[in-house]
DNA sequence: GCATATCTGGATAGTAAACATCCGGATATG
DNA sequence: CATATCCGGATGTTTACTATCCAGATATGC
């Protein structure tokens, strides 16, 4: 039970362009070179990140990817559920056979909620919640704060710092 | 990313123990018939909880598990580290090659920490809480707020409710 | 217009993890 | 001793994640 590198490598290539600063597509080539990531892979993470809004896409040539919007207007929920998708992390099995298969609840409401759900459920959302609270910019700033240089790395190709 | 169903079956089989009350131990069969589940799958849950302190476990004919102790001092983040380990939900894939791998931080602290990691970190940290402040009393009170007549069905043998 | 560069999205393949079964050995009952 | 059960390793099955590939669409620049 963990969640998938997409997260990481979603994280990384938003605060990727943002360091880069201006509103200039960036093909997923080049994106993928910073990290050695296989180009094709991660361009499916990308897609995911364009359908949730938080990137633009710019087809043809000289064309790429871009923010859609400021590191300060993406939390830390908005890229994990756009690469994870927004299902829930605990998902019952129906053992008892007491969820009702089939039957439609009135859209909204559970008519015999599941205590092991709901509390479960809690839990999911105060992780929610705390990803929720934090933005990219808070990210990139708790970063910077103990390296200083890490910035402009993506002009520079390979660098490891 | 979604937890394993063992967790559910874990929560259930420690719900239907505690509903038997008596001391006596009961078989891995028992608890799999209860919910149709694979005896031998769940034998391999029911060890973890063992291994958790969650669990008694009584070898030998007339033997079997019972718990280890009341439903109020186990939360449901015991049942579900016992289960799925007590793994970090997010881990960092060093795609930056940042994390220094095979260097060894002196024992507790980061010599450089990954803002990355650390937000996701509070994240889990705040799920982690949530899932701590939650006994499995708890939850018993609350689905028999709803369903007053789940007990008592391990007895029956294949009961619904 | 044409060659090029790039995103889009489906098909496919490889890999890892989860799920499940099986069996021999150990332990306790009666 | 025969039986019932836990224990744990070996093994197989299924599912999810990871990764590659390719045909089609779109834009650039010559
Ligand atoms: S009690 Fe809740 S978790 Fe268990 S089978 Fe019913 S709906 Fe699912
Ligand atoms: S910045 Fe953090 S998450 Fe990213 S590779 Fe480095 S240690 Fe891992």
């Amino acid at each position: 039970m963990r969640t998938g590198k997409g997260v990481e490598w979603a994280v990384h290539t938003l605060l990727n362009l943002a360091w880069l600063g201006d509103g200039e597509p960036v093909p997923t080539a080049r994106l993928a070179a910073v990290h050695d990531l296989s180009a094709s892979y991660l361009n499916k993470q990308l897609q995911q990140l364009v359908k949730a809004g938080l990137l633009e896409s710019v087809p043809g040539a000289r064309g790429g990817f871009r923010l859609a919007r400021p590191l300060e207007a993406v939390s830390m929920l908005d890229v994990v559920l756009a690469v994870e998708g927004d299902d829930p992390l605990f998902r019952c099995a129906e053992i008892r056979r007491c969820g009702t298969i089939g039957e439609r609840v009135p859209a909204g409401g559970f008519s015999r909620p599941c205590a092991v759900n709901t509390a479960m459920g809690r839990a999911e959302l105060a992780w929610r919640k705390a990803l929720a609270a934090q933005s990219l910019a808070d990210v990139r700033a708790e970063a910077e704060a103990h390296a200083p240089a890490v910035g402009s790395y993506v002009r520079g190709g390979f660098g490891r710092d």
